[in-house]
DNA sequence: GCGGGCCATAACGGTTCGCTTATAGTGCGC
DNA sequence: GCGCACTATAAGCGAACCGTTATGGCCCGC
């Protein structure tokens, strides 16, 4: 398989035919189904099957034109970024987890580049399981989120603690109630964010801290979302203190004191031991600093929309096991 | 620039050390050598320097070496995708804007799902802009979102009808004043979630066609976030209405009669006009059918999270562009 | 039935790749 | 200063790649 094979196909599934593929690529139409062919037995898949006059994708087909379009882009923007990278300013790569790309990352990533001004970020939100990984392959750089897995050759550090706490719409029955056993909420709709789904949530450590089986959770796509969805009353959820703060103080959420809670987490920050480099390295010893701390607790009415990046999701496929 | 030569060359940097790589490559010392020199040759880029006992990335390497992880990961994905495809279920993918991913995707697809059962849906983040290359290079089947510029081959139709409104925090000194002009709010803060920052967002629109210069908005990771930042009063947003009824509701947010508000738009949907796989064609269907309307206009609270996929943000690189 | 469009295969040459072994250059430490 | 560890280059060889022209098979439409 190479990126010229890939191109080819790309250009015949986008064109719907091998000719014309052949016409945009300047070359004569056998040199388009040679590639192709060799893709047929790398792959061991047709590709594509005539079909009266034209052709038709098979199902290994369309999927071949995704990842086919997928990594000729990637390979244009390397060419750029490698060409743009001489005499630049650096780039400065960020994996966090989906909770601290919601609530922490923009404005801890305002108040760093206002210190650091010639300065770029990319940042990928990926599971705390994958850090290592991500790390390890230098996709990034610095990662922010729950403690990985401990592995040799990464240093994680915790730099912010945050509670967890239930939270439920106003006038929930169990208001006021102390130490309300968290038995007693069965029955309750637990909400959760976009993180909530996997095994090592926090939602599931919680449950199972307490010897209770995790419930099924109702998922939203936002971790605020499913704060607004508690507050019409649609379920009870475990959420960042913090994050709540003013709607528990204008009482649209209220507090369940339920027994277990507060629970205190840690989010780390995770970065090689070695060779790390110098911006890298003054993020990390910037996340601990008070300031950082107060940059994100006392989340402010945003960031400037200009210096606002969305993160980018990602996954994570090894890059070394591959043949 | 082969496959080849970028794993050599994520291994060397991984492993910090050209001959370490050749070790765990199985392969000679002077064979990843030559991998690297012709990467070097082809990027014109030092890659890497000896610095002392090992070697130092030069900032096109580092760049390189996360590349090249992320592309050698998609190849990997290729084979087995392609691989699994022989006799599997089906495969939607689909391509949404910010907004759409926050609150119709995953009711939509939950409802849809339903009556699919054996389907997989696979949803990527983008920018109405780029609905028109992800469909036409076949990475999406199907695009949900704004209305994108007119493309041949592109079919764009209407699928549900969302108003704008201007919210604010209860207790605003323009709540219950009719008919205010845009220029009464000067001085405010305007909050906009993701999507905000870019030209042709909805809030752009509106100043725009008030003929009022659009203001330095406020970004938020995501929709909700905006919202709970608003009701807490640090600012004022438009906002899709629907979004936002209950705390209307419970007037936790206001709205204010701005002049030129409510603002009706339309959400679309984007399929190419021929060659459309059965289940795409069935989701273009399905979404204008009263069914889809109610499971996105009263969401509910969050679909079972056994069902839920995050979407996945991608950056669109045309594909054919590159030599 | 038959021409024409379209894709697949064959045969072949020039180039690049990927690997080897051998050897030269470079920087660190004793 | 010299050995040592590491990287870079040279030379050579087989295989794969990329392109061409020529030709065959298949399906559609006149």
């Amino acid at each position: 398989m190479t990126f010229a094979q890939l191109r080819a196909f790309a250009t015949v599934a986008r064109l719907g035919s091998v000719s014309a593929a052949a016409d945009t690529l300047g070359v004569s139409e056998p040199a388009v189904s040679a590639a192709v062919a060799s893709l047929r037995r790398d792959l061991d898949d047709a590709l594509f099957v005539r079909a009266g006059n034209g052709i038709r994708l098979t199902a290994g087909g369309e999927r071949l034109a995704a990842a086919a379009a997928e990594i000729i882009g990637l390979e244009g923007r390397l060419r750029r970024e490698v060409g743009e990278a001489r005499g630049e300013r650096g780039l400065l790569r960020l994996a966090v987890s989906p909770t601290v790309a919601e609530y922490v990352s923009a404005p801890l990533l305002d108040a760093f580049t206002r210190r650091q001004p010639a300065l770029e970020v990319a940042q990928e939100v990926a599971a705390a399981e994958d850090f290592g990984a991500l790390l390890g392959d230098r996709r990034a750089d610095v990662a922010l989120g729950p403690a990985p897995p401990p592995e040799p050759g990464i240093d994680v550090t915790p730099f912010l603690r945050y509670r967890l706490i239930v939270v439920a719409g106003p006038g929930h029955r169990l208001t006021g109630v102390r130490e309300v056993p968290l038995a007693a909420l069965r029955g309750e709709r637990w909400l959760v964010g976009p993180g909530g789904a996997d095994a090592n949530s926090a939602l599931h450590g919680f449950f199972r801290s307490q010897g209770v089986p995790a419930p099924q959770a109702g998922a939203f796509a936002t971790e605020a979302a499913a704060h607004a969805a508690v507050a019409a009353g649609q379920g009870v959820m475990l959420a960042i203190a913090h994050t709540v703060l003013d709607q528990l103080r204008r009482g649209t959420l209220v507090r369940l004191d339920v027994r277990g809670t507060p629970r205190d987490a840690m989010w780390h920050v995770a970065t090689l031991r070695d060779r790390l480099s110098p911006v890298a390295d003054a993020l990390r010893r910037f996340v601990t600093t008070p300031d950082a701390t107060q940059a994100i607790v006392t989340r402010p009415g945003g960031v400037p929309a200009a210096r606002f990046r969305p993160p980018v999701y990602v996954t994570i496929w090894s890059a070394i096991e591959n043949s």
